[in-house]
RNA sequence: GGGAUCUUAGCUCAGCUGGGAGAGCAUCUGCCUUACAAGCAGAGGGUCAUAGGUUCGAGCCCUAUAGGUCCCACCA
């Protein structure tokens, strides 16, 4: 039975139809096969929270071009999916929504909150993948994972033991970024700064034993409350005699120590400084030089605590103000400037960061992040584009230790337990039954759980089968590219690498591909707060997935960002109907047919061979752009292929012998159509899944041969030495730019195509004439020809004949009527013009000795030819402009 | 303070290692030509931010300047 195809594309009837098939034929699956090379990608994991937006959909048509395309030219692929916990996202997402429901997190309590958590998980977990397949994404589901299986905890534990039995792993009371609101420390990644319009608060402090006071400057007077110290560079001459005194802390009545240390900016400020080490990373660094004592005056939710007298209980912003209040009082404010500083806030919930002193788990980077540094300097990984190698060492050269403990409770606890008795801690994956040092049962579990990108670290390997020697970690490991957005590489591209060397030995991947973000039409970034986000999945209902993924890969440069258009949704919609539609005139014409496999070459008209040579030629560059990762450029060509080679000129040229019924060249016609919308099909598959799968398919059908059952599992085309018809080549393009010349010439004419008229070539080149007289078949039609004489001279010609002037002839289209000399004159004159332009820098480039001495001697071969080529044009030109002032 | 990146047609952007400025959209003019009006044909439109430099030759390489965007950073 033949299937027809509609006259306009409609994405809705084929593409979830086709998703099915593809699933259900385990087309996406890759199981180990030695006799195949393995091409991997491991999916950034989305979180379970997440809805797939713009930045996924980009994310992911990346990777599923790469995966259809390696797919197709025989290697082993395997797309790994899977999902993040996103333990911090996840955690207030349902905390939300119990507050909704009225239920309070602690009162819940840890075992509640987890089967509540984990109940949202399976309720919600999928959403996002179902949302990738709507997108076309070729993953192999079979394989999928979630960082909190157990597999991938197991991943996690094995790694804490070993970092930690190896000594990278330590629990610390250090200064850590705590976020007061979601009530846990945070690492400094997770950490935003932001300038904000602030406050400096001159404060004087009076001198123990003096009538003298100092003057300091800040922009939180509320931390005063924790002040053990006052600094003073060492080399400043305005303090030296204050150096080893003490002054009397203001409000709290403390005697605290003045100390010299080159940490202070003489030049900044009063030059001398408040040191507060339980509320300021810099402090707290002098405070360890100067062995002060640390005075945490805050609770976790960042209200004074009980050390702050009078203040306890206050939010600190109350509590600043209430000190400037009573600073003032006292007369000790000496004046309030305007001061603008960074500030520094959580990513996730936006609130002001609270640097305090904490228990945490630290791991200490060093040492881990040599390898990590070695492999992008020595190439052994790649950033494509290489620019963000620099972003990468920008954090790399500055790591500092890797605040790993999280106060929440979803994610991976730590195996961490303490005895109560003695004090000792054991890390161990299973429970302890004793404490190993005093033998007590009194054991607790530490009640932290992991960063959670310490488990997406794993990413690689873990869902490989980790930490157990798998035949897939043997054979997939590394994976060959990642691809992902420029905002993550400290958050995960840099862990994940140093983790793949820590624990596998080995880099997680050869390449990283970096991209931009997708920006709305007015450049701003996509976000919930502002509203302007576009939902793909509303951009493929309306238009189509193959629309929306064409949309996001062409038009814009590697690792830049892009705009979203609604616009340009239609074009890319415009361009899937138009392969459709040349698809289906294909099919139209082949149903009438019978025809082989193969095809006589003797058959082939010029026209043909031109094509398959051009087709060819396609091959042989978008495969090369695909193999760099330069997606954009490769479906730009396959675009232009399509739209103006096949379709506006080929599939023109070729009508006439399809009407035709005695053509000899007919089968011939046909033949190339079709190996070339195969080839063609073929090399816009990975970018347009779909529409290129529904016609292959019916193609195959109705035209009674059967490569392959899907598209996505036939062979990627090869370029072929014996496609290359450079002769022929060179035949059409002389041919197609006669057409041009009588098209322009009709146009400015105002002679619609409807009138046909007489058209003479004139050569005096043998080989003009030939190409001419063997193209007659199409170059009738095209140039709107009644009829068509190839002559060597101008004999029957009439003066007032318009023409068009080419490289090695003269067109001819002698109206008899309607003809406007002046006009006529005026488009030669224009044309000559042009000539004269293209004659003077030649010819300039050729009169410059240093060019002629210096330049390649291919191109000085090339710029001779042109010389010849537009002297020869600029002659006839004149000739005719001669002849028609006469 | 350090770094990245951008400045090309009215708009949004391509332009890979230096060798005659491109696309999409928009604009204008013809066409309902039997695959497609979501189409066909034609046209207009750019001293490639500015100033120097290297080169036979620069949108592309180097330096400086101006403006925009972004990332990093402990100046209280």
């Amino acid at each position: 039975m033949k299937k027809e195809l509609a006259k306009t594309y409609d994405p809705k009837d084929i593409e979830d139809r086709l998703y099915q098939k593809w699933e259900e034929k385990k087309y996406f699956h890759a199981e180990v096969d030695r006799s195949k090379k393995p091409f991997t990608i491991v999916i950034p994991p989305p979180n379970i929270t997440g809805q797939l937006h713009m930045g996924h959909a980009l994310d992911n048509t990346m990777q599923d071009i790469l995966i259809r395309f390696k797919r197709m030219q025989g290697y082993n692929a395997l797309w790994q999916p899977g999902t993040d916990h996103a333990s911090i996202a996840t955690e207030v997402k349902i905390i939300e929504q119990m507050k909704k429901e009225g239920i309070d997190k602690e009162e819940l309590g840890r075992e509640g909150f987890l089967k509540r958590a984990w109940k949202w998980k399976e309720e919600y977990g999928g959403r996002i993948i179902s949302q990738l397949k709507k997108l076309g994404s070729s993953c192999d589901w079979d394989r999928e994972r979630f960082t909190m299986d157990e597999g991938c905890s197991e991943a996690v534990n094995e790694v804490f033991i070993r970092l930690y039995n190896e000594g990278y792993i330590y629990k610390g009371s250090r200064i850590i970024n705590w976020c007061p609101v979601c009530q846990t420390s945070i690492s400094d990644a997770e950490v935003e700064h932001e300038e904000k319009a602030g406050h400096f608060w001159h404060i004087k402090y009076p001198i123990i034993d003096s009538d003298e006071f100092v003057e300091i400057a800040t922009t939180r007077p509320e931390t005063m409350l924790g002040d053990t110290a006052v600094a003073v560079h060492p080399e400043d001459e305005r303090y030296q005699h204050l150096i080893g005194k003490k002054v009397m802390l203001p409000l709290v009545n403390r005697e605290i120590p003045i100390v010299a240390d080159s940490y202070v900016d003489k030049e900044f400020g009063t030059g001398v400084v408040k040191i507060t080490p339980a509320h300021d990373p810099n402090d707290f660094e002098v405070g360890k030089r100067h062995n002060l004592p640390e005075i945490n005056v805050m609770n976790d939710d960042a209200t004074i605590n009980e050390l702050g007298g009078k203040y306890a209980g206050m939010d600190r912003y109350e509590a600043r103000k209430q000190i400037v209040e009573d600073l003032s009082e006292l007369g000790l404010l000496v004046k309030i400037e305007d001061h603008s500083h960074n500030v520094g806030t959580h990513d996730r919930c936006k609130a002001t960061v609270e640097p305090l002193i904490k228990q945490q788990w630290f791991v200490r980077m060093d040492e881990l992040i040599k390898p990590a540094i070695e492999a992008v300097k020595t190439g052994d990984i790649q950033f494509v584009p290489e620019r963000f190698d620099k972003i990468y060492f920008n954090w790399t050269d500055n790591i500092r230790d890797w605040c790993i403990s999280r106060q929440l409770w979803w994610g991976h606890r730590i195996p961490a337990y303490y005895c109560d008795d003695c004090g000792e801690i054991i890390v161990s994956k299973e429970t302890p039954e004793n404490c190993s040092k005093c033998g007590s049962t009194h054991l607790r579990q530490d009640e932290d759980t992991l960063d959670t990108w310490f488990s997406s670290a794993l990413w690689p390997f873990s869902t490989l089968g980790w930490p157990e020697k798998t035949e897939d970690l043997d054979y997939f490991y590394p994976t060959d590219v990642l691809v992902t957005g420029y905002d993550i590489i400290f958050f995960w591209v840099i862990r994940m690498v140093f983790s793949g060397y820590a624990h596998m030995g080995e880099k997680p991947f050869h390449k990283v591909l970096i991209h931009g973000l997708v920006r709305d039409s007015q450049g701003r970034k996509m976000s919930k707060s502002l509203g302007n986000g576009i939902d793909p999945l509303e951009v493929i209902d309306k238009y189509g997935a193959d629309a929306l993924r064409l949309t996001l890969i062409t038009g814009n440069a590697p690792g830049n960002d892009m705009r979203f258009y609604w616009e340009r949704v239609e074009s890319s919609r415009n361009f899937a109907n138009k392969v459709w539609n040349a698809s289906r005139f294909i099919m139209m014409n082949l149903e009438k047919a019978e025809l082989g496999e193969k095809i006589d070459e003797n058959l082939l008209t010029i026209a043909d061979k031109w094509i398959l040579s051009k087709a060819n030629t396609l091959v042989k560059e978008a495969t090369e752009n695909m193999e760099s990762f330069e997606l954009g450029i490769a479906v730009q060509k396959i675009y232009d292929f399509i739209w103006e080679e096949f379709c506006d000129w080929y599939i023109e040229m070729v009508k006439p012998r399809l009407y035709s019924d005695t053509d000899e060249t007919k089968a011939a016609a046909l033949w190339t159509l079709r190996k070339v919308l195969i080839a063609s099909l073929k090399l816009l598959h990975p970018y347009m899944p779909f529409i290129t799968e529904e016609i292959f398919c019916t193609l195959q059908e109705m035209s009674g041969i059967q490569e392959t059952e899907s598209i996505m599992i036939s062979q990627w085309p090869l370029h072929m030495q014996e496609y290359e018809y450079t002769k022929e080549e060179e035949a059409v393009e002389l041919i197609k730019a006669a057409v041009k010349g009588i098209r322009n010439v009709r146009s400015e004419m105002n002679v619609p195509p409807s009138r046909k008229a007489k058209v003479v070539v004139v050569s005096d080149s043998d080989k003009v004439r030939t190409i001419f007289n063997d193209s007659m078949v199409f170059f009738a039609t095209l140039g709107y020809a009644s009829e068509v004489l190839v002559q060597e001279d101008k004999a029957g010609i009439p003066g007032d004949a318009v023409s068009a002037v080419i490289p090695g002839a003269v067109i001819y289209i002698p109206f008899s009527d309607l003809v406007d000399i002046d006009k006529e004159i005026e488009r030669l004159t224009k044309e000559k013009k042009r000539l004269e332009g293209e004659l003077k820098r030649v010819n300039g480039m050729l009169a410059n000795e240093n060019f002629v001495k210096k330049a390649p001697e291919s191109k000085i071969a090339e710029e001779k030819e042109k010389l010849a080529k537009y002297t020869d044009m600029m002659k006839q030109v004149e000739e005719r402009l001669e002849q028609l002032r006469k």
